[in-house]
Parts: C-alpha cells; sequence; structure tokens
DNA sequence: TATTGTTATACTCTATAACTATA
DNA sequence: TATAGTTATAGAGTATAACAATA
C-alpha cells in the first residue's frame, strides 16, 4: 500500500540529508504496519466466531487462570476496567465465559470458560495460528521464532521513560 | 502489564496440552502489544506539537512527495480518503501544510510543507527517532536493525489471502 | 476510606454511503 | 460515467469520572 504512482516530481526538497527516508527507519512505523496487516487477516478469521481479537484473547486468558476476577482480566489485556464489562456481558450472551459469585469477597466474579467456551477457544487457538502464519508468510520459521523473540523483549520491558 | 497477582488457581483446566500460552506464541499478539507500548511513548512525545502519529507520518510523507495529491496520501498512510480531510484540515490550521490548486485537474489540490512544516518535521523527525530509541531501549542496535528489517519483510508482503 | 464492578460520557479512529465539482 | 475531495454518519476502541455494593 505505500507508495502509489504518486506525483512525479522530484523530491529535493528534503530538509535533512540522512532523515529522508525518516518512517523506514523507525520501529514504531514498521510496528504499526505490520500489526495492521496481520489483524486484518484474523480480525476475518475470527469474524466467522463473531468474535473481536480482544475477545479471543480474554477467553485464552481466563482458560490459563480460570477464576480470576474482572480487574486481573483488565490488566492482563492492558485495558480499562470499564471495558471489560461490556466484552465479558458479549462471552456471556454467547456462552462462552460466565460470572460467579464464588470468592470471600463478594464484590468480586470468578469468571470461567463453559463447556462449550473451551471447545470453542481449542478451534480459536487453530485459527488464530493458521492465521498467524498465513500473515507472515513472507518469512521463513527461524525468522518467525526471531521476531516472535524480539517483540517480546520489547514489550516486555519494565516500566520507565526518557 | 501480563500476569499480575492473579487468582491462585491451579490451571490443569487446560484444553490442548501444547497450546496452553498460545498468545505467546502469536506474533500478532506480541505486535500489538509492542506497537501500543512504543506507541504510548511516541504519542507523550508528539503531544508537546498538538500532533498525532498519523498527523507526523503525513508530514513525512509529503515531504518525500510534494505535490502529491489527497487520495495518494490516503494511500500511503493506508487510512480511507475521507479520513484524510480533517487530518490535513489540522494540519493547514496549524500552518504547517497546504493545499494549493497546481495540477490540470482541476479536482484536485497538490498538497506542499510549508517554511514552517519544513523546519516542525525536522524537529519531528529527532523526537520520532529518539522516541524509538528509548521505547525499545532493551534491544542492542543490532537488534533493532533485526527487526526493523523482519518487520519491513513481513508488511510490504505482496498481497493474497488463505 | 478503599476497592469491585458498573454506568455514563466523550473523544479518537475507522468505515461507508452519498454529495459537489470537475473530468 | 468516472474521479477528487468532501460531508455525514455510524461503529469500534479508548479513557475518565462517578456511582452502588462491599470490604
Amino acid at each position: 500500500m505505500p507508495s502509489p504512482s504518486l506525483a512525479s516530481l522530484p523530491a529535493d526538497t528534503q530538509a535533512s540529508p540522512a532523515d529522508s527516508d525518516i518512517l523506514d527507519s523507525l520501529i514504531g512505523y514498521a510496528l504499526r504496519r505490520a500489526q495492521l496487516q496481520v489483524f486484518q487477516n484474523l480480525v476475518e478469521q475470527l469474524n466467522a466466531f463473531d468474535l473481536r481479537p480482544a475477545q479471543f484473547s480474554a477467553l485464552a486468558i481466563i482458560e490459563q487462570a480460570p477464576g480470576l476476577m474482572q480487574t486481573d482480566l483488565a490488566r492482563s489485556l492492558a485495558i480499562d476496567p470499564p471495558q471489560v464489562v461490556p466484552l465479558l456481558n458479549k462471552l456471556e450472551k454467547q456462552g462462552l465465559a460466565l460470572r460467579i459469585r464464588c470468592k470471600p469477597d463478594k464484590r468480586s466474579y470468578g469468571i470461567f470458560l463453559s463447556k462449550v467456551g473451551e471447545a470453542t477457544l481449542k478451534q480459536l487457538k487453530e485459527v488464530a495460528a493458521q492465521s498467524d502464519l498465513t500473515a507472515t508468510r513472507n518469512l521463513s520459521d527461524a525468522e518467525r521464532a526471531q521476531l516472535l523473540t524480539l517483540l517480546h523483549k520489547v514489550y516486555r520491558t519494565p516500566a520507565g521513560d526518557s
């Protein structure tokens, strides 16, 4: 999608000599473009289940920590607590997950997968893994592993700025 | 941000034995998390200029192809034509870019940077490059170059599905 | 007083259809 | 009729404040 036919004008108006292709040198820009492409593929696949990527992620997180609270799910998804409400409402309406009052603290729910949710998630895992391969079909297996390692190193950074 | 304290329940309810940590194995999920972290840093930096990432990208693209049309800009940014309108309106209001009727086809505008736009973009490039380094400070220079190459390979894939 | 889940709200981003003026 | 730019609109995603029930 970058560089269409564009205007056929010379680009000798550039400001600094080394930064002319600044976007191509930024990891942030490349991350954004790559993420959009990979997600486009995944979203299409998940449409068959009437699910969004975040809802798939939620199911996977619930499976790994059954009985967790909504506040924990929010942190795991890196979203704010109010966003968990409509997300879980939809998963409950689809019969994939359940909120159960099962804690000493009666304010909170334990979140669990239903049997249908477990079975659906099993399918979703295959779909997501296949979509991931399709969207990165320009990479070898070794490159895919390398990319995954580098990305984990980036986003699992301990917090702290400037 | 993943795995907070969570519930202290056993995770022996997992469906398939190999897919228990499915999210950690997906490039799409890692791309999303990494992109969010890197953008968070960039957005904070761009706030000082009252600009969003897409507006910075637009300025960089205009510099490389001065006189381009809005439809070309839309394709370069991978956004739809209607989204270009408020974006360019803001850049014009800030005195950074201009729409000029300068083509044989009188329906279209040529888009150019103003002098202020060029000077501002020069600053923005430094800010963005520095923000990129900060957000990926867990990577060595070699790893950064490697990541950039792999990401380009992913999103510059020739189109085609399934 | 603090926390869990919720409601309400708002702002951005995204996507689509339809309009205008040119071609 | 087709295209460039625009308008209007609707849907997601995101972020914040504030409320009820419980701690």
